[in-house]
DNA sequence: TCTAAATATGTAACTGGTTACACAAATGTA
DNA sequence: TACATTTGTGTAACCAGTTACATATTTAGA
């Protein structure tokens, strides 16, 4: 008998195996930091690599380079202000906007955390074996969902049925 | 400027994407089954596909099997045994259990949900064209997360930064 | 210039996972 | 046989995403 029904469902079994994947990971992440008594949280991660990039941005540019609806940023930056880690100034130009940028709490601690991604990133590329066969892969995956989605397909090919 | 952030951030975006698909793949199938006047849930798939292989299970034993924490697999089974689904007895040489089948409206239903998942099959056998490399990766990763976590990697390759 | 449409942000209700805790029943052992 | 341990189920509080809706500001067009 098999160990995982989930991988013996084959293609029917991604979903659920691609969720708790990465469910792992965000847990497994969050227990690093609070182990190494850091405020920070799994995905603040890819807001400090955007603010230090862009050195400035909106809720909704965060959006859409992340891919993410709009509220799930709204409630992360609250969480990262609310913590001391991002300053946020009515846009003069635009009162809609606000425009954030890392504090200085956050650049100072900025070695620590990159001391921490950068074990992430081996950590990653240690369990990916060095290549990145599975990044090519997933890219692919994403590419033909953004052709078309996987409802849209589902749809026509019942039809065809 | 690329369109996703995510993926330029390699090994480091890959947690976030892995989360971004899988919910994705979730509120899409949630969606099909709405438009299709279906009170299935995406999840309860695997539920049903354990269920016809296995005639009666317990909690604790589709946890497993799942690899999913027990509450997650009482709250599941609670909403299918509320729209009927599922009925549950009382083990009579055990009480703590509950042996959990599949109901007569489950079962004549399933030629219609079988329909639905051999459309779901196909849409994803199209996404990966065919091929079982993202499986086989994914499989590889799951296997290297059992072995040791990413958390202990991460502190393993810390200490040696 | 006035007003309709688009855009930026925020809020509410929902979903499907998690860990931590509680408790009853069964099991194993002194 | 009695009691400690293990096992099965259930509940509570939390988390990170979603869609749908609300509101304010800016932009565009008659």
């Amino acid at each position: 008998m098999s160990e995982d029904f989930l991988i013996e469902m084959g293609y029917a079994g991604l979903t659920g195996r691609l969720k708790r994947l990465s469910d792992a990971f965000m847990y497994q992440t969050r227990d690093f930091y609070r182990e190494h008594d850091s405020e920070i949280e799994p995905n603040w991660h890819m807001i400090f690599l955007l603010l230090q990039k862009n050195e400035t941005m909106t809720v909704t540019e965060i959006a859409d380079a992340l891919q993410l609806s709009h509220p799930a940023i709204v409630k992360l930056i609250n969480k990262m202000k609310k913590r001391g880690y991002i300053n946020s100034n009515l846009d003069p130009k635009d009162n809609r906007r606000y425009n954030l940028v890392l504090s200085q709490k956050a650049k100072k601690e900025l070695p620590v955390l990159e001391a921490y991604w950068e074990a992430g990133n081996k950590a990653l590329e240690e369990m990916l074996e060095h290549n990145t066969l599975l990044l090519e892969q997933l890219e692919q995956l994403e590419a033909r969902m953004a052709e078309a989605d996987f409802k849209t397909r589902m749809d026509k090919l019942l039809i065809n049925e």
